[in-house]
DNA sequence: ATGGTAGCGTAGCTA
């Protein structure tokens, strides 16, 4: 089974660029983030008629959104709210032999990396806070999960073009990592592309749209993830980060698919 | 230290 995730920034925008995703890299299953439209305006029809006729999503007005589009049947999803906010941030779908596919929007938190005067980075903290202690009370070690998303965090120092230029900017704070390192812990998830690229190999998954020249600069980050329960790490058989789409004319997103390949 | 770009929806928020 492939899965793949990626940070759209607007699945009616961009919807052609979704649909190239699908034609070129055949995933069984992918997992969008920031979607950005109801559920009402979700594009659902084109996924179905090419085969992924099996569709949770759990958007809103302008912001935020995810998604998960499935060739395999989802028996059953769930949205989950998390910082009191139904701001649809986490959507999961459970397929058949129990396996269960989470696809999470991390908050971004804001500029200033300071709880005090900064609430978006506070929401951020929080959110990280609830969902560590939400995993080992909701979930299982061997229950086999994929979490996949925009962590909006890139935790190791070579998940970032430069680990000193950015102890200081919200991604890739020491707080940040420590909160993010304790929901990984939480319930043993193992982070299924760093099993494939050593730790000490530069890897990104978005460029900013503001620099002059997102390939020449490549000052990248490692902002999306795809995690696997204990048991499934076992059968984790490749990966993929398509550089390239960060390049796909119109109207590039500025992440790009993840993906990684399992024996089940 | 600053400003740079993008989407939604048509101002100003969010990233």
């Amino acid at each position: 089974m492939r899965i793949a995730t990626w940070n759209i920034n607007s699945v009616r925008l961009r919807l052609d660029l979704v649909l190239r995703l699908l034609e070129e890299a055949q995933p069984d299953i992918l997992c969008l983030q920031e979607t950005k439209c109801i559920d009402d305006l979700f594009p659902r029809q084109p996924f179905i008629d090419r085969g992924y006729g099996h569709i949770a999503v759990a958007g809103m007005k302008g912001y935020n959104g995810v998604a998960i589009l499935s060739r395999l049947p989802i028996e059953a999803h769930a949205v989950t709210h998390w910082c009191g906010k139904e701001d649809c941030r986490h959507v999961a779908a459970r397929l058949p032999g129990g396996i269960e596919v989470h696809s999470l929007y991390v908050p971004s938190g804001g500029d200033i990396p300071d709880p005090e005067q900064n609430p978006k980075f506070a929401h951020k903290l929080q959110f990280l806070d609830e969902m560590t202690a939400w995993w080992p009370q909701a979930r299982q070690p061997d229950d086999r999960m994929i979490l996949v998303g925009d962590f909006n965090i890139a935790p190791l120092e070579h998940d970032v073009w430069s680990h000193k230029q950015l102890l200081d900017v919200v991604s890739h704070t020491p707080i940040e990592v420590e909160k993010l390192t304790a929901m990984q812990e939480s319930i043993g998830w193992v982070d299924a592309v760093r099993r494939f690229v050593p730790e000490d190999r530069k890897l990104y998954t978005w460029w900013s749209y503001r620099a002059r020249d997102w390939d020449v600069s490549d000052r990248g980050r490692r902002l999306d993830h795809v995690w696997v329960t204990p048991p499934l790490a076992s059968g984790l058989k490749g990966y993929g980060v398509l550089r390239e789409a960060r390049g796909w004319e119109p109207k590039p997103s500025d992440h790009v698919p993840v993906w990684v390949d399992l024996d089940l």
